[in-house]
DNA sequence: CATCTTATGTAAGATTTTTTACATAATATT
DNA sequence: AATATTATGTAAAAAATCTTACATAAGATG
């Protein structure tokens, strides 16, 4: 049963919320630690989140030699996201809880001809049904999250430059969904959120991460000291268009010859495989005659990797990080690809660049651009820039009696 | 005539201190937001740290429509700092004062094969004496930064891996100084300091930049969202061993062949000048030959600026700078070296990364290495972590009788 | 020069936070 | 089961900080 609401003291509990929410400290003594608080402060606030609901004891704790720590989180339930991934083919929409997992999803078959207008209205209408449903258990609606196959300036939420996407440039994506649902609303590209999501979820503690997703085309995002890298534009880590000249160089998608992707990514295979007479269009069927081990799709993979390796090693060199994590569709073809990108990673680069970094592939297959968008929502939603706005709304629902116990 | 110095409230002024002195605030407006304190509370603190001098107000105001707003700076003769550059024949020493700026200087010849051992005794000498030079007016020394001409772990303060430095891999430098001085030790890379210095001092409002330094070899440093980005390694920014394969590939002094250092940095181009009949041995040869208006000499400037151009296009490409700031002794070579760089950024990159980016040359001629490594260490003495240590050494000196007034 | 505007200082009381000191809780160990 | 150990809670006094309200400062403007 929990004890009364201190709503004066609630006010104050933000950044207490926030380096819970964010996983800067997940038990008493490291909020007393990471806030600078004393003690008393901490747990009269720690109090008031706990009574209503926001945060929770969780059944973990950690033996210390005495009693155990208790550990803390930010309640699964307390609010929720609307989360959407726009494909070359599918739009995947999801409401999601704080943890973040899925509540309700719901998928849309998508026409990159059709244009952003129609596109956000159906999408604005999916995440309505989303919402009503999400609505019923997980109290409010905390932010919209989006994730797009293309360049993103993530600060203006805008597609910037011409992408997979016609029609998408400097469109004002948030300001729709921002007038509709009246949250904060967030637009990334899909490599950045993936490797949000790989960090947060399946490698938490390397700082210093080169995510590579090789799929129809090739893009990477970097973690750099824990935080994601985008550049001045947004368009860091755009190693798919690194080039090589020679004699063959084929012509890129992008009007130039040799770059990286017109050599190795899915369509480049598909293109290869089919001048060889094979039936192939997209990166998945390239993995699927891989896996029916057909000689010349493994052999045109490893080659692949070979020429990603390259690219890869430049990237190495030039931000030295310590984790490398292979995803996208071709990473299915596992160690043919990886094979690649290890030898020319090792042969290229300084020992001292190499000694301990990890090559690796993602582990995931389920869409994890919806959890990174999720992620990304999170830290941003619980920062302690913006704590503020969220427990003002929170309070609301709280000063409603029914919420109120008595002492 | 100073005020007298509350020392209860000089402790907790360290907050305001650091604001200050990292150039976070300067002025009192700027405080108040900065920091989240009530007016009432900052002045208590700011009057603090002008009466014990650490603080001045300087004689700039800003215009408001009303009474002009003060600016307020770290007093530059509230401290000193040792700094050095160790160069490939010479190391330059000096001591500064918080501007930065030199106090005194010292330059030593050195033999990169005399080790770290006798060195560091014969610049802890050298310490000593400009040391003694620079307490006769600049109150207590705050730390010491070194500049070497290799990889360095930072946060180890030691050198990585085999370089131009033999015997120094591994070498404990911080010990030597911490044990003598008793002050905080940093050792950094000095194209990170040269990196640095170039943001500080003349591009604080770019955020991403590349700067890269080519001379005797190749090298380049980072500023990532406004910090210095050094990898997991401090291995970050290596483009001079990015390698191009070729039938006439070069071998490089990695070992390696076909590195970017090896077709074009000082001492390629002076090995390839030499094999046309001309005595040039450093990158300062080569610029002599270039300054002389030697045809092959220019002739292969331009070709390096061709290949350096390949890697930066990589690094731009992977890091999304925007601006790039060219040095090093090459970079004397103007616009001979700068063209090739630009041809192939231009060519190469997206027009997205490349619509907003900056190429310049870096405009000084000093040693900017040894105000890069007094910047860093201002940067962290001064920092919210650390300054709580530097004020209880002031407080020390503060507490005798002599610098106390009545109020 | 009078007036407007913004910057800055200060006293006093209200509020928040910390410190201190003591009490209770939950587990491992003996 | 008793004991040791670390986690956690709480009351009361002390200290820090904020709010409020008023006063002064310094330049711009007319």
């Amino acid at each position: 049963m929990p004890r009364s609401v201190d709503l004066a003291v609630l006010e104050n509990a933000g950044r207490i919320l926030s380096l819970i929410a964010t996983g800067a400290a997940s038990s008493r003594a490291e909020l007393l630690q990471a806030s600078g608080l004393s003690r008393v402060t901490v747990t009269q606030r720690l109090n008031a989140l706990l009574a209503c609901g926001l945060v929770r004891e969780t059944e973990q704790t950690l033996p210390s030699g005495g009693r155990p720590t208790r550990m803390l989180a930010v309640n699964a339930a307390a609010g929720f996201m609307l989360v959407a991934n726009i494909g070359e083919t599918h739009i995947h929409l999801a409401a999601m809880d704080l943890t973040p997992a899925v509540i309700v999803e719901r998928t849309l078959p998508f026409d990159v001809e059709s244009g952003p207008e129609s596109t956000l209205v159906q999408m604005a209408e999916s995440f309505a049904l989303l919402a009503s449903e999400a609505e019923k258990s997980h109290a409010p609606l905390l932010g919209i999250s989006l994730s797009l196959p293309t360049p993103v300036d993530f600060k203006r939420g805008r597609v910037v430059g011409p992408s997979v996407l016609p029609g998408w440039d400097e469109f004002d994506i948030i300001g729709r969904f921002h007038d509709r649902f009246g949250v904060p609303v967030y637009v990334e590209n899909d490599v950045n959120l993936m490797t949000i999501y790989e960090y947060r979820r399946n490698f938490p503690a390397a700082d210093d991460i080169l995510f590579v997703k090789i799929g129809t085309g090739i893009g990477s995002g970097m973690i750099a000291g824990g935080r994601i890298f985008r550049g001045a534009q947004g368009a860091a880590g755009d190693i798919g268009h690194i080039q090589f000249p020679s004699p063959d160089a084929p012509l890129c998608r992008c009007g130039k010859f040799g770059c990286v992707e017109a050599r190795a990514a899915g369509w480049a295979i598909a293109r290869d495989l089919s001048a060889r007479g094979f039936v192939a269009e997209t990166a998945r069927d390239v993995i699927d005659l891989v896996e029916q081990q057909k000689p010349e799709a493994i052999m045109l993979l490893r080659a692949a990797g070979r020429t990603i390796g390259e690219a890869v090693s430049d990237a190495v060199s030039i931000i030295n990080p310590s984790l490398i994590i292979v995803g996208g569709t071709l990473a299915r073809g596992g160690e043919f690809l990886l094979s690649g990108i290890r030898e020319l990673v090792y042969q290229r680069c300084l020992p001292l660049a190499t000694r301990e970094l990890s090559i690796v592939l993602s582990g995931s297959r389920e869409d994890s651009a919806i959890f990174g968008a999720a992620y990304l929502l999170l830290d941003d939603v619980f920062s302690p820039a913006r704590i503020e706005a969220l427990m003002q709304r929170f309070l609301q629902l709280k000063s409603e009696p029914r919420y109120l116990d008595a002492g």
